[in-house]
DNA sequence: CCGTTGCTTCGATCACGGTCGAAGTGTCGG
DNA sequence: CCGACACTTCGACCGTGATCGAAGCAACGG
């Protein structure tokens, strides 16, 4: 019993099915039209993609009134797009809009449930220089000296160790250096986003640093100039 | 600046590409009219999917005399590979050859440059209740106490540790459980395959367990029924 | 109840890309 | 130097699948 490569990646290789599962990687829901609009076809030809979406288990969905509502499978299939990004050719935003879009991701977004971007990878550098996280092998961090002091600076109670990974490197595509994920980055973002020192930028996966937050992170992390 | 998901998996989309990408997999270098043969298409076939598998990085190939020798590009390409198989829906082999090919590749193949299939699975599983090894978060294995004795029983001098990742789980998709990657892992299949435990199976990555392997493997390991 | 809204199904159109055989280019062996 | 071999390029064919508008189905709101 093998796996056909080819149908999983077809599943992906659509330009409109793309955009989808890439305005899905922040983990909240999204109906139909908004993945349309997202896409900029039709509804019609948005239907189409995502009944094959769901057909591949890529997506899951749940009716919501009179509207359904789309997720992401599982964390397997936001991986597998984190990896696949790691080998796409580069792309440039045909339109101003999603050009100004992808400079605010860019700066800074969540990458499913964690902070990515400029943001992203400056906090998990300070928090390296800091001696809360070190390096454990090339594929884990584990809590170092200074962590009680950082994550208390943060206001982050440590998150239990469970059944998902504790802290891991991701690699962020636009910076093409690691940032911080698992357990311990999800939690990072609940606590930065729950303080408003970062806020959602409505209908997109970016953020944005608000006033509170420059200071904040200045003062407990050493951050500057963000 | 984003990357273009949709480019990176219509790459792979294809049935024949991911045939040869699959083939690949293995890490040993192939001819064109190799991979042509495995992907059960015409040498002018192959040769246009070659060259958008190089087009798109995916795959690098240097002059061999008259022949061309195709590799992948980097394990970052494995890595998109494997994650990518977790999602990808089971497909029957069509035709008998295929499919013995497949049942052998289930029960013992290399995966890039490590162990995988029930064999894989079971030295690892063999190795965790040793105390050779023990999980370490979700991403990773650390040595344990019985390491010195297993890998000493192996005949393995343990591997420097170096950039690469030294001991992670890498998820079996054929047996939907984790086998051992990492520089231990390639070490482990360097050793048996060096004492001629197993062998590998021309022209696939399957491998056999020799006679000698297995009355090794019991002794070493207690491994049984292989 | 009936109109509005959100989504899906249907039917027709169209273009992209996969396929092959034949011919072209380069490398090795005699 | 000439034939054989490995691979690539070229040209033509064809099928799959992406696309849209129009029409068909629910679900909510007045």
């Amino acid at each position: 019993m093998h796996v056909d490569l080819a149908a999983g990646a077809a599943a992906i290789a659509d330009p409109a099915r793309a955009a989808m599962l890439d305005a899905l990687l922040d983990g909240a829901p999204r109906s139909a039209g908004s993945l349309a609009r997202e896409a900029d076809v039709a509804p019609s030809t948005a239907s189409h993609h995502l009944a094959r979406l769901l057909d591949a288990g890529l997506v899951v969905v749940e009716p919501d009134g009179r509207r359904r509502a789309y997720r992401l499978a599982g964390p397997d299939v936001a991986r597998a797009l984190e990896t696949l990004a790691v080998i796409s050719p580069p792309s440039a935003p045909r339109t101003l809009r999603r050009h100004t879009r992808a400079e605010a991701e860019r700066a800074a977004r969540t990458c499913y449930d964690h902070l990515a971007g400029v943001l992203g990878v400056a906090v998990c550098d300070a928090l390296l220089a800091a001696g809360a996280i070190v390096p454990d092998g090339e594929r884990a961090y584990a809590l170092g000296p200074g962590a009680d002091a950082a994550f208390g600076a943060l206001g982050i109670d440590l998150p239990a160790r469970g059944r998902r990974a504790y802290a891991r490197p991701c690699l962020d595509w636009t910076e093409r250096r690691p940032h911080l994920a698992g357990a311990l980055g999800a939690a990072i973002a609940d606590a930065v986003l729950a303080r408003g020192w970062v806020a959602r930028v409505r209908g997109t996966r970016a953020l944005r640093v608000t006033d509170s937050g420059r200071s904040g992170l200045r003062s407990a992390l050493s951050l500057d100039a963000l």
